[in-house]
Formats: C-alpha cells, structure tokens, sequence
DNA sequence: GTTGAAATATGAGTAATCCTCATATTTGTA
DNA sequence: TACAAATATGAGGATTACTCATATTTCAAC
C-alpha cells in the first residue's frame, strides 16, 4: 500500500552473498523479518526496524534484497520448498481410494496445524491474495502440488479425462488454501469444523464416479 | 504496502455530505477512484490522482473520506448491498432440490459475469484479503449470504444438525468466492472449467445425505 | 607479505506519498 | 443582512521505501 510501486515483478537478488560473513548476516535479515512479521505482520514491517534488529545498516539490506516484497518472498520459498517435499511423500505411494483417504486427510492435517503454528506463514499467504507477482507464483506452486494429486487420480480412474483431472485436482487444492485461511481467521472450534467440512467435501470430489 | 499504518480500524466518514454540491462532489471523487482503479488497481491509486480526475482539492477528498480505504471500502460496500439483494431473491423461494440446483448455478453464473465485468470488483476482493478490518467485513457478509443458503438447506433437510448445515453453507460460499478469484486469474477457457467444476462440487455437497 | 580487485558495509540523503490544518469561501437561515 | 455551519483549498508535515558515493573487509595471486 506504500511504496510498493507498479506492483508487477519480483526483482531478483540483488547479489548472492558468497561469503561466509555475508551469509550469516542474511540470516540474521531474515530472521529479523521474521519475528517482525509474526508481530506486526509484513504491511506493518518497516525495513529499517528489519535492519535495526538484524544489527545491520539500511544499505546492507539493500545489497541482498532488491526490494521489501523480495525479503517476503525469501521467507515464502522456504515454506513452499518444505511442503512440497511433504505433498509428494505423502502422495507418492497412493494406489487406492482408501489410501488417497488416508493420505489427503493427514496432509489436510499437517497443513492446518502449520497455518495455525506459524504466523509468517499465515501472513505471506494472505500477502499473495493482494501481490499480482508473489499471486502468479503461488498459483505455479499450487499447479505443481496439484500434479501430485492427478498422479494419484490417473491411477484411480484411468478412463478419465486428464484435463477434466486437472481441473479438479487444481480446484480442491486451491479450495483447500481457501478454507485454510478461512479456518485460520474464525474461531478455534469453527475454524475445526471447516476444515473438517472441507476434508469431507474434497474427498467426495476426489473418490466420485 | 506504504502509508498504511497498523491496518485495523475502518474509520468513519468524517462527514457525510449534507449539500447538493456536496454530494455531487463525492459522487464524482468515487467515479474517479473507480475509474483509475479499474485502470490501475487500488494499490497503484494515489489520492492526488482522484482529487485532480474529479477536479477537486485534495482536502475535499479528505473532508468526506478519513482516509484511502474508506474510498475502496465505500466503492466495495455497493457492491455488497446491490449483490445481497440478488442472492435473496434467487433462493428465498426455492424449495426442492432441483430448485436449489437451477438457482445455485444461476447465481455462481452471475457471479462470474460480475468478477469478470467489473475490474473494480475484482480488485477490491482481491484487496479484502490483505486488509484485517475490510476482510472482517467481508467474513460478516460471507455469513450474511450463507445464511439464505442455510435457510433453503433446512427446508431441504429438516432433520439435519443445525450448527452442521451452518458450516457447510459458510464453506460452499466461501469457496465459491474463492473459486471466482482463481476464475478471472487464469485464462478465461481454464477459467470457466474451474468454475463448472465449483458448480458440480458444491452442489454434490449441498445435496447429499 | 603485498597488492589489488571484488565483495561487502554504511547511513545521510532523495523521492514519493498519505494526510493535516489553518484559512478562505459558500450556503442556508433567522 | 448577518451569522453560523458546511464546504473548499493546497502548502506543508511526517513517514517510509530505496539509492549511492564512499569506506572497509576479504581473498587470491604474486
């Protein structure tokens, strides 16, 4: 809402730090945003509050970061790498309805107990809704999540129509971020029974015809 | 992203136009903001901008509007009442479940043409997700248009858990706007599958058991 | 050990933007 | 006509993202 200027491309890193000073010193950036950003969140994130905590000069930021959403989208792809490594473990060995179950209903799980367990994260994906570069890059990532799911769902229904898979497999995905920031902003207990409501409804999707 | 301070709080008008000039004034600041807003988006909107497009001085616009979102809030909260109205009066009479079946689609076919007409729409729902207190607001109204579906479901299902049909028509609704944003950000042939296979999705759910 | 180039560090300063406020003008009414 | 309330104005205050000229550190080659 500031400065944040056409509001259209990620920049890239600036410079990789290459030292192992430097690499110590990003860290500390990046954990100060962190912390800042669980406390405020990232609109309230001011970078000279991110250089003060990480004991670094203003300019230094700089020199890693092209701009404020690049410090945002650092703490993003740690989560995104993460979970994708999580998806594909639990998908991989899917070879019937009851495992797709099984499996999709842990996964569900493991992603509400995050949502709720971290706030940076809880914060970078609603930041997406509103950033048209960091929204492009969550919808590639959940088109390749969404992949897992249609491996598993071309073994289940091998007559059917890929891209009538795609679509579904796409869709429930996106619906289960969807009702994970719901679930996340209403109270506890209604918060459980969305997602709950939502596991019901995916599955019924997945396991039809 | 910029001036935007602690992100909680819609104030109010700070004065609600009394005069014919006045008020003709205020229509002609929103005219503008909707205008370079559909040009631009929200966020890329600078208030000296809608204060020269709608030829008045900036300290006019600050006399009937506290502040940048209240001219988001003010454009988005048409939206809400003109589609309230809508919703209402698609499923206050339906009563059977093949009703309920030709209202639901109708309504989610309305509700596509809008998002995809309406730029301005389109950007303040995006915005919604972002902003803590417009996202509150739009949570109220999500429950608001849920509760003419749960109407309809305990004709359908007299029998059922109240609390129960509450949360699955909150999470179809909820759902539904999300499968509308994710619509309109893809291209349109994807967009309308994904949006067809919301339809089968949510109706599966709303008429089963 | 010296040297020099590349990497890194610094923070005062620039630019952009939201919003305020003291002041001036217009409107409606007694 | 007089006067208060409503409305209009725009220069300027306050923040804040980000730049850049300059200083320091690292490290490899000799």
């Amino acid at each position: 809402m500031e400065g944040t200027r056409a509001n259209e491309q990620i920049a890239s890193p600036r410079r990789a730090p290459s030292q192992q000073r430097s690499r110590e010193r990003v860290e500390r950036m990046l954990a100060a945003a962190s912390a800042l950003i669980a406390e405020q969140g990232s609109d309230a994130m001011r970078m000279g509050e991110v250089a003060e905590r990480a004991e670094v000069s203003i300019g230094s930021l700089y020199q890693f970061f092209p701009d404020k959403r690049a410090i945002v989208w650092a703490l993003a792809e740690r989560y995104t790498v993460e979970s994708q490594a999580c998806i594909s473990a639990a998908l991989k060995d899917v070879t019937d309805a009851e495992g797709l179950r099984r499996a999709f209903s842990e996964l569900v799980d493991i992603y509400y107990r995050l949502f709720l367990a971290e706030p940076v994260m809880r914060d970078v994906w609603s930041g997406t809704q509103a950033d048209k570069a960091l929204r492009r890059l969550e919808l590639a990532d959940s088109r390749a999540n969404a992949e897992f799911l249609v491996a598993v769902l071309k073994r289940l229904r091998p007559g059917a129509d890929p891209v009538s898979l795609e679509t579904t497999a796409f869709l429930v995905w996106q619906m289960g971020e969807a009702a994970m920031r719901l679930a996340i902003s209403v109270e506890r207990q209604e918060g459980d029974r969305l997602v709950a409501a939502y596991k019901r409804m995916a599955l019924r999707e997945l396991l039809a015809e």
